[in-house]
DNA sequence: CAAGTCCTTGGCTATTATGCCAAACGACCA
DNA sequence: TGGTCGTTTGGCATAATAGCCAAGGACTTG
């Protein structure tokens, strides 16, 4: 792999990474249905503020959902729609995956 | 979020999480071409076998690929070919980015 | 201006991930 | 049976992440 690739891959790899987490998994889902404030996506998630605050930061950084400023508060949305479309292939990895346990339980 | 609600997006960023580093990544995208052995998989990526081993088990664990021992070596193939319709979408995450920097630039 | 709300940042600690080396393991060959 | 090849696993050092608290910045309201 060389240094180019290795670049190229890094990029990608950082919007998968920003997924790769439930909290923010949640929020990417849960901003597909609208945009929200830091303090609506605080209480749902039920951490501290300043930690779903930097989750946001990542989702950001990743290109992933944007923020708008309105007068006191934040809102973020979702920037790129067809992340939503990911969901659906991880749950046909899930189901395999049941799928799986179930025949070794056996 | 409740308890149930974070056992199912666990999951579902546990695959995220093994798609997020580049290494697996461009293995990933190596094996939508074809099913790889380990030691083709480690000249190309540059590493250390046991590290590329590592990191394939990962991706195994994430309902991502598959392994098949035949003889002396272990062959790993794509379990998820919707996996690959992911990176399409990522694509257009980085040509966002990519023209957002641009506009910052100017 | 003062005080309150909403949010981000800095700092710290605990946990987890990464990558190498060395060792173990299983299949094949002599 | 001993040796080699391909692979995995254990162990360890280093780096990256997560989450809380505290402090600071930006607006709004009194």
């Amino acid at each position: 792999m060389d240094r180019r690739t290795q670049v190229r891959f890094q990029a990608r790899a950082q919007v998968f990474k920003a997924l790769g987490h439930p909290t923010r998994l949640f929020m990417v889902d849960e901003l597909s249905r609208g945009e929200r404030c830091v303090c609506d996506l605080t209480e749902m998630v039920g951490a501290d503020m300043s930690t779903v605050s930097k989750h946001l930061a990542v989702l950001k950084n990743a290109g992933i959902v944007r923020d708008e400023k309105r007068g006191n508060q934040v809102f973020y949305s979702l920037q790129l729609p067809c992340v939503v479309g990911f969901f659906e292939c991880v749950e046909t990895v899930l189901a395999e995956q049941a799928k799986r346990q179930l025949a070794l339980s056996r």
